[in-house]
DNA sequence: CTGTTAGCGCATTCAC
DNA sequence: GTGAATGCGCTAACAG
């Protein structure tokens, strides 16, 4: 409506000193937007520079008279003024606002990650921009869009390799700084958050080790995920280390979308005659589909066969049974990480480390209702 | 490092007609952010505005030359120009983002909409923050500091009446254009992107109904919600039009937090000598509370006890067994909702409608294998 | 087709 | 303590 443009026009320029220009005040409440700092400097007979430090100074200590600041903090109230953080952001530079990126939200971890961002933004003053990352071929265009609006920082998760050089190499040429929620890439001289997936398969599988289990399984996910390759090679580790054979096909990795196909994998696996008689996870929906596979098969679980997830998430207490599973803090690792960053963006320095930072947090069996002691009299005792 | 700004201003101010120039145009590649348009424009020895032109207009369209373009396009390129989105929006008015605003990630549906709503932002250009829902007390100051930051919308789904209230407010006297992913406070003048519960709930009490179940109980979640209720009356409802009773105690809600308290619920409704034959959940994560109880009671799912959940999140496939439930189209809720607003925002207008508009998407019934036929045998066939 | 000019709203010198 | 002046990087209006 350009009626406003004019009246607006009008105002500011015409009416200041008008005899109605109370009356017009109060129409102005209307637009709050279109307040500014020298309307209310104007308005209270003060020049732009003191509202503005009345305004925006801590008010500890304002370097203006007690009266004046009173007189103008009224006036900014009774105009109904908003401050335009957009321009604020252009002269000073700073656009507290800090992008996440990640592959997709479908993973649950990814909004548990996100919970923690958002709680360390609030605490600090920051905006989360969420951005999907693009298919690799389009990444240069896009993260060149995403530098456009000249966010403080970026934190990224679960990110393809191509994906994760290219943010790397033209963050590090902008100079803005980048924290990773992954241990998948280390760049020697980034910021990461981790948890030690090596740890976490450990406490899995000496989990069924000490409920006297020898014949575990493992399903892991696509080995173009680096998260999927790290766990298999920390299962066989977890295996050696405690003496126990892998037996041809017991490591399963899923291939494809996460739905397809797995419950063909697991049942194969879960007909065998030297079936396992556990089953560890890279994942908690992996485990959500062995126990359901199980199901089927009439295998009870916890007796006739152990299952144990990977991540904790939400609905892993939900399921029948209860499941057992390896917690990783999520939103403890997301409230870090947007720490870290807030740092390196406050003393603008750390983005040329000699070394990478590694945040580490430790991993955390959950021992809930979905893995029992192995059976004695339904194990294939005759193998041993 | 403040050479850089000494550089920077040297190089603008001093160097630009020097001989020497091509060797800093080189070192200033390595600051992106830092070439101007005017930069630009001076190197390549046009007018900043014809600069402007060629990168920003639409490519049909340019009214410049040939070979000016390209030269610009050129010196541009070499230069490694990086548009500043920022001043952009400060001079435009528009800062093509929308801020989404949400009561916590934590609820799965919320990811799901949220991924909507990012598909239609990336197709119309526009960046996504996500904001969180504070408390009511803290909620006017929040808002004005997300105005502060001048986003072009927002998109909010389930939030509590007087925090909606007071959003509805504030955007509606900026101007702010506002799309509602959620049907509890119908205003008279908002737009509207939801799923009818009462349709929903309605199919999944008639698929339990035609297989023969009569003793259908509900679980809702805490009064304090308004889907809960609305969910809780749809089920008194629609066992109404059906003709059946509903016997005291058959229709409970979860107070509190949604871990705490469900299992004793849902444990003594199914400890009842007349316990349902059925049970109907008002969300997907309630219906997998009731099949870990009925795990724990040794009772049967589907045999003894059906199971309809509400909401098919990607998990409600995974459990044992997989879950009949309710879908809503969540992401495609999401995308309309953006989609809606985009419309808006260009159109500055339809922010004062005659009548709340209202995208309706229809709910669907998705039979998995968590509900069967009602069993005669163990059915207590003398109530009846 | 191209160039000149004037802001957008704010924060930061530097005078007084 | 307060005010005047300058500029952040860009776009848009208008003039050639």
């Amino acid at each position: 409506m350009d009626f406003y443009k004019f009246y607006l026009l009008f105002y500011r320029n015409v009416l200041y000193s008008s005899k109605i220009k109370n009356f017009f005040d109060f129409q102005l409440k209307n637009l709050i937007f279109v307040i500014r700092i020298v309307d209310i400097a104007r308005k209270a007979n003060v020049s732009p520079t003191t509202v503005s430090m009345v305004l925006n100074y801590p008010a500890e200590y304002i370097p203006v008279g007690e009266e004046t600041s009173q007189k103008v903090l009224r006036v900014a109230q009774q105009l109904g003024y908003c401050r335009n953080d957009i321009a604020r952001a252009m002269v000073t530079g700073k656009s507290r606002m800090v992008g996440f990126v990640m592959p997709s939200l479908q993973e649950e971890y990814v909004s548990l990650i996100l919970e923690g961002i958002l709680g360390g933004a609030e605490s600090s003053g920051f905006f989360v921009k969420v951005l999907r990352a693009p298919p690799p071929k389009e990444i240069h265009k896009t993260i060149q869009q995403w530098i456009q609006m000249r966010p403080s920082g970026f934190i990224c998760t679960n990110l393809e390799k191509s994906v994760m050089d290219e943010i790397h190499a033209l963050l590090a040429r902008c100079q803005i700084p980048l924290v990773t929620v992954d241990n998948s890439f280390i760049q020697p001289n980034g910021t990461y958050v981790i948890s030690d997936d090596v740890q976490g398969i450990h406490q899995a599988i000496e989990h069924l080790a000490a409920l006297g289990h020898s014949r575990i399984g493992f399903i892991s996910g696509s080995p173009q995920e680096a998260w999927a390759i790290r766990r298999a090679e920390a299962y066989q580790k977890a295996m050696s280390k405690l003496n126990l054979s892998v037996p041809e096909g017991y490591l399963q990795c899923i291939k494809g979308k996460w739905r397809d196909g797995i419950d063909a994998v697991v049942r194969s696996l879960l007909m065998r005659s030297d079936r396992p008689t556990a089953m560890a996870c890279a994942g908690d929906w992996m485990a959500m589909a062995v126990i359901r596979t199980a199901w089927h098969l009439d295998l009870h679980v916890p007796r006739s066969l152990s299952v144990v997830g990977y991540g904790n998430l939400l609905f892993s207490e939900l399921t029948a049974p209860p499941l057992t599973t390896i917690a990783q803090p999520f939103a403890e690792m997301g409230l870090n990480a947007m720490q870290h960053l807030t740092q390196q963006i406050e003393q603008k320095k750390s983005s040329a480390l000699e070394s990478p930072l590694i945040q580490h947090f430790p991993t955390r069996l959950v021992v809930r209702e979905s893995t029992g002691p192995v059976a004695k009299s339904i194990s294939h005792a005759t193998e041993f």
